[in-house]
DNA sequence: AACGTATATTGAACACTGTTCATCTGTCAA
DNA sequence: TTGACAGATGAACAGTGTTCAATATACGTT
């Protein structure tokens, strides 16, 4: 009788994941347990992988043990090197299928500016919607697919805007870089993502920076810590909008005349205001 | 005998830890030796974290291992917690001891910009210099009192340029999470710091990238995977001077009149060339 | 329909990790 | 000389990633 519910093994094994929690009733009543017999083939990759997932949702990435995965997918954690190779493995394929959420269409006919501004907000959503997971790009090598494809889609308006091979890698870095470095979070400054939405980090920090000594931070304390908490979104669009205006300034500043030099000469007439004091 | 080469206690204990390294011949040889008595005081907070720093220097901060770094003192591991909390103490104070290397001088006659750009290369190569403590920042909250100097570094001229305060601390994060982005390096496209100098791991990206279907990353085939590798210098320096030109702009376009808008407008007059096809 | 094979899973172990704590010991002060 | 005390010890605990012989199962073949 275990043989009734056996799905087409030619399915993405996700539709076995979700067998459990099928919308139609009649699973509910004749799906047998899963636990008692056919154990055979329920612990897939993509299974796998997608628990992993949810574990990092839940409670980050550093909990992401291949024991307490294996003991979610009720499982023995030796079982799991059947389907992933070791943890890196399983790093990379997380990383992957999360970047595979970011859309990477994109309306040629806005400006290429608008395009890149448009890349990097969405993967920074992505990134920021599975916390910690951007981390593992410090780890790892991202080679996978979807980030060869990523990729490719900030390459393409890059060159479709007249930025040469070597330009255009290299604004490619700078987008990424910020990006990235910004979504891996608590760079130098700000609180870890998980962290800086805790109330008693955000009074901890207040706390921390009224306690300032003001002769030796002077600027530091004049701004206040609000600098380092408040708004990460504003933080992030400012950013990337004086990125991308750099690009647009690089671009139709150095007509790619300079091969070995800086890309970006600085402006002629500096007519600096208030530059004296302070 | 063993009371003769305790040094002044005032002292700095990293002049204990170089003791043995001294240039000084004397030492060499009239230095008892360290591990047959007085064990009592031999160890300090100084000197693990100077053996920490060393352990990462020579294999990386993976590396660092609290019985790792117990055996390289000559001590059991447990002995290290009365000097260290925890671990994550010893990372925090690492990465202290890492930045208080950063010079944070600056001479006021030079433009701000130029300001800017030295404190971010100096950043940069303090961070490089020692691989893997910038992968530190991305689990710790930098706050120690070098943090905070490096903080107070960057947002001094930023003030004196005549940014406000938001300005000031939008400016500040846009470059201190590029540089220390590009610091934990591998942002989604390079290799880590510490492979990207081994020549197999070269080789392999090498083939990899020829390889790859020119259909599916056509952009990304033409441009070589030069652009992987090659010059990580150019790559930050290069970012830098985009990211500096765009503050730059923002500061002269933007006079602070929108208080919740973006710092810097798109460009009133956009001519495009070839904006078109691709 | 029964058999043998291929294979996913098991259970146990190994070599690690960070951390704690009762015990011991060497040093200094009284 | 004695006491107190701070620091080092040794051992243990709970947890980590990973390996591997043995097992049990479903599948393809005969």
């Amino acid at each position: 009788m275990a043989q009734r519910h056996r799905t087409a093994p030619s399915t993405r094994a996700t539709a076995v994941a979700s067998a459990a929690t099928d919308g139609s009733a009649a699973s509910l009543w004749f799906d047998p347990p899963i636990d008692d017999h056919d154990r055979r083939h329920q612990l897939t990759r993509e299974r796998v992988v997608a628990e992993a997932l949810a574990v990092i949702a839940q409670d980050g990435v550093q909990a992401l043990t291949m024991r307490r995965l294996a003991a979610r997918l009720g499982v023995v954690p030796g079982a799991l090197y059947h389907h992933v190779r070791n943890k890196q493995q399983l790093h990379d394929l997380v990383l992957d299928n999360v970047l595979s959420e970011v859309d990477l269409h994109l309306d040629p006919s806005l400006r290429w500016t608008k395009q890149l501004g448009l890349l990097g907000h969405r993967l920074r959503q992505v990134l920021e919607a599975h916390p910690g997971v951007a981390g593992i790009l410090k780890t790892r090598d991202p080679l996978g697919p979807h980030s060869l494809a990523l990729a490719e889609a900030f390459l393409g308006p890059l060159q479709a805007a007249g930025f040469h091979d070597r330009d255009a890698g290299l604004a490619f870095f700078l987008l990424v870089d910020y990006t990235i470095g910004f979504a891996v979070g608590s760079a130098l400054t700000s609180v870890n993502e998980q962290r800086v939405r805790d109330p008693a980090t955000r009074t901890q920090l207040h706390q921390f920076f009224r306690s300032l000594p003001p002769d030796r931070f002077p600027t530091l304390v004049a701004l206040g810590e609000h600098v380092w908490l408040d708004n990460r979104d504003e933080r992030f669009t400012a950013g990337l909008q004086v990125l991308v205006d750099g690009l647009e300034h690089a671009r139709t500043s150095s007509s790619s005349q300079h091969p070995g030099g800086r890309p970006t000469a600085s402006t002629p007439t500096t007519r600096r205001r208030r530059a004296g004091g302070g």
